[in-house]
DNA sequence: AATAGAGTCAACCGCATTACA
DNA sequence: TTGTAATGCGGTTGACTCTAT
């Protein structure tokens, strides 16, 4: 079945707004009030859809829309209340004067997000605890978790270790993830071929990595395994690694500049 | 000064939910 | 109770701006 348009595509203007346009808009809904978006554009002499003409209103010409930087306080209040909601953005943006759902969810999207990945520590999204953490990293999406995995002094047992189903299974059901094929919705873009090249050690990430920068890349607490072929193949990269990040903030930084660097976030 | 790439943000799209006849 | 229209919402796109080379 075929959904109904909500308007016609080629009678409708689209792209910016024009300073008309907002003053035609801005008239009526003082007039008139918000609500009926789909007659407004008619009555109000506007060539726009109603959903276009309840988004500009919302977003832009409503009174009381707070414009410019987002300060310290509200990015702080935003981060506190994407812990509690998830990306909620309308429930987060009641709680932000004069913010728009949209204004939140860009800035999100754009800055507080990587700032969150340069400085996890900082920002208290590491879990905090001694068990070796699994950190599964996507183009958009880092989950972590702290999963019960067996480490050993011999790398080579070790990755047998990983190879097993059972590992895999407790890791997608910390992760709240039971079935693969929800993995592979999700993190369908990350870039397995460049995170394979560190196998079973990521001592020395790469090469490349050394040659561009001076500074030495060791990590004597992580590892890297291929856990499995098949989940490669769904393009998954997970690595773990059991160095405390309260003890020491630079392997954050560390572990997301190799990931920057390899292409593996956006 | 020109260009490419990255960052930003307004606007669009389509699905989900709500309102109402 | 059901079907349809209206509205709300989150994800995504693309144009514009900024910055580095």
């Amino acid at each position: 079945m075929v959904r109904k348009p909500c308007c016609n595509k080629a009678e409708v203007r689209r792209g910016a707004w024009a300073i008309e346009e907002d003053m035609l808009l801005t008239e009526y809904v003082g007039k008139h009030g918000e609500g009926k978006w789909r007659a407004l554009p008619v009555n109000a002499g506007l060539r726009r859809c109603g959903k276009s003409c309840r988004l500009r209103w919302f977003n832009y010409l409503r009174p009381g829309i707070k414009r410019g930087n987002v300060s310290v306080e509200e990015e702080d209040l935003i981060i506190e209340l994407h812990k509690k909601f998830g990306s909620k953005w309308s429930q987060i943006a009641e709680h932000l004067p004069g913010r728009t759902d949209n204004e939140i969810k860009n800035h999100w999207n754009t800055t507080i997000k990587r700032k969150l990945l340069m400085d996890g520590t900082k920002f208290n999204i590491w879990p905090k605890c001694k068990k070796p953490r699994v950190t599964v990293m996507a183009e958009s999406n880092i989950i972590n978790t702290c999963t019960e995995i067996p480490l050993s002094d011999d790398p080579k047992s070790e990755k047998e270790n990983y190879n097993h189903e059972d590992i895999w299974a407790t890791l997608l059901q910390d992760l709240g993830l039971e079935p693969k094929d929800q993995m592979q919705n999700l993190l369908d873009t990350v870039n397995g071929d460049e995170m394979r090249r560190g196998e079973t050690s990521l001592s020395t990430p790469s090469a490349e990595w050394e040659g561009k920068n001076s500074s030495s890349t060791t990590d004597s607490d992580s590892f890297f395994y291929d856990i499995d072929e098949e989940i490669w193949d769904l393009d998954i990269g997970i690595s773990t690694f059991n160095s405390e990040p309260e003890d020491d903030p630079e392997d954050n930084l560390e572990w997301f500049n190799w990931f920057n660097f390899n292409g593996v976030l956006k």
